[in-house]
DNA sequence: TGTCTATGTGTAACCGGTTACACATAGTAT
DNA sequence: ATACTATGTGTAACCGGTTACACATAGACA
């Protein structure tokens, strides 16, 4: 791979000169800046990243912290992320924390040494004040961490109360929620969800709430051990998965979808529209979602002041098969 | 951050002796290494790695390009990749190529300027001659592009003969194959193992090919437009998505899975377990593949010798719901 | 006693860029 | 004519590591 100072040799000129033709600073001739030109393209020159990352301390490089790429929510996410940082020729190192602060502190450290400018993070474990030293600019998505930084989340409480006023309106009274994890935020927000339209629909009392972790398979199993000892007729999953668990649990007990229990999900995951009957669900505006996180972070890493440090995007209810019944109300 | 010159200052020796007790090369005195060791502890001390990346001229860094992560293929090959490359302490660059020449170009091109070590390489666009001048060890997953390269595939042509003999074992006669995109590699294979199967099976003269680009949507469609056309028992889908896609057609039909008409897909993606019927499919072992692709990628790179260049894995069929049927042979 | 080798450490060049500073020239305002 | 400014270019230090080489010391061997 050809230097700068080739080129410099080559045009007959200082690495200085060749520099500032790169970076478009500094005053250089015409004639002279074309003679540099012609002698990058001969040598086929391209500068080389690791140098200039020493040097300006910034590498064009971010770095993006997800649970779990298989966990289908995130393909989309860092899709996103990944499109906005191509177009501002930013590169996106990819980690799976697994939730694990551990493994996320790591990756920090990692991605720290590595000059990266600036990180986008999902979690749920961190505690802000372990946050606090890390000078790298920080954006925190899906899950919000602290006051202090930068945030893209849905609206997780409103969501939780379309689904459920959803399911009121297309008949249903005995209304169960699949909740997920106990130590994740957006979790905890759509069972708060749950609960306030529950009351304001007059059912506050006839709260049924079934334990799950966000997995198909766990959440199948509790709906079959909720369905032989409650009475229900619509079920709020916490999110998608769960909701297809409970479709299979439905199904393989007989019942069917939506006329003797209507399902809904949440998150909008394409797996809701390949299932049978496809499944209605509150739809994040994922890739959004994403591709606003990025903006934000090149914003911050660019040093432009934000309008706003916290946004909340609205969420869309998606009415599919499985609540689509004759009203009974 | 502290450098490698504040460690020296505080331990009162040379910055020459703090590489060495950092590299653990040369002679250093057990006295002199535990005071360099205690003024890194003290001044929490962690080496720049794009310092040692500029003068190794290697990063800890390698790229992972695939077509685009969002198909629910890529997410456990990345997750695979991205797992066995942190345990050897190496990073990962995500790149979506989205199948066009011109992003993989231009992600090779930054991918070297910033020095990473490798580049794991799912494709079927890139021109073997392209590869020829780049500098950086490769392995190709998934798709195969050159003998000079490793690579990493499941073995398609079996999978696809397994896939067919099923069908006709489980009593299926007319058994159409939908096919994936003509410049896909594995898609090709994968037809011509159906068309063997057919031949082998005594069925060579009733094959019925259905065009499909392996994504749901189309294949439903083109389904649905050939049942209209074509008597068939047995479908045969390039790939999962497409399987779903038909699942649908046919169940929209007003046919049932898999009494009058049995499916499979292939690939063996989660999708398949969460549909009703569960999708009997030829399972590739993704997680393994991406695995030992990233083993050879770290073994190419440090120099050591490949046992073979070309590994081909095994598939295995997963008998589910949408084949079981009583045989009627 | 002289030579050789193993051990231990420091100096400074190097990786490939960027940029502060020095210096030169030409044009312009006074 | 003088001073000042805008333009144009080069030298060398710097970013934070690594390592070739020089040098010093001590023990072993002839």
């Amino acid at each position: 791979m050809a230097t700068i100072r080739d080129v410099a040799k080559r045009a007959g000129v200082s690495v200085a000169t060749v520099s500032r033709v790169l970076n478009q600073n500094g005053y250089v001739n015409e004639e002279t800046e074309r003679r540099v030109r012609q002698a990058m393209k001969e040598l086929n020159y391209k500068p080389n990243e690791v140098a200039r990352a020493l040097f300006k301390k910034t590498s064009k490089t971010v770095g993006l912290i997800v649970p779990d790429i298989t966990n289908p929510f995130f393909p989309e996410l860092v899709r996103a992320v990944e499109d906005v940082m191509n177009i501002y020729d930013y590169t996106v190192i990819l980690c799976n924390s697994d939730e694990k602060v551990e493994k996320e502190r790591e990756y920090i450290e990692v991605l720290k040494q590595k000059y990266v400018d600036g990180v986008i993070l999902t979690t749920n474990q961190l505690a802000p004040e372990e946050v606090e030293e890390w000078d790298v600019p920080i954006v925190v998505l899906d899950r919000p961490l602290h006051e202090r930084y930068p945030s893209v989340v849905a609206d997780n409480y409103e969501g939780a109360r379309l689904a459920t006023r959803h399911l009121y309106e297309v008949g249903c009274r005995r209304i169960a929620h699949i909740q997920g994890p106990n130590h994740v935020v957006n979790a905890m927000e759509r069972f708060r969800g749950y609960q306030d339209e529950m009351r304001a629909l007059g059912l506050g009392d006839r709260q049924l709430v079934i334990q799950g972790n966000y997995q198909l398979k766990q959440a199948k199993e509790a709906v079959m051990a909720a369905l032989a000892e409650h009475d229900m007729d619509g079920i709020f999953a916490g999110n998608d998965a769960m909701a297809v668990g409970a479709l299979k649990a439905v199904q393989q007990c007989g019942l069917r979808v939506p006329d003797d229990i209507a399902i809904i999900g949440y998150d909008g995951i394409p797996l809701t529209e390949m299932t049978t009957p496809e499944l209605s669900t509150v739809s994040q505006p994922i890739y959004e979602m994403g591709a606003m996180a990025a903006r934000i972070l090149i914003k911050q890493i660019e040093g432009k002041p934000l309008e706003k440090l916290h946004y909340q995007l609205p969420v869309q209810l998606m009415v599919r098969q499985s609540t689509s019944r004759r009203k009974t109300t």
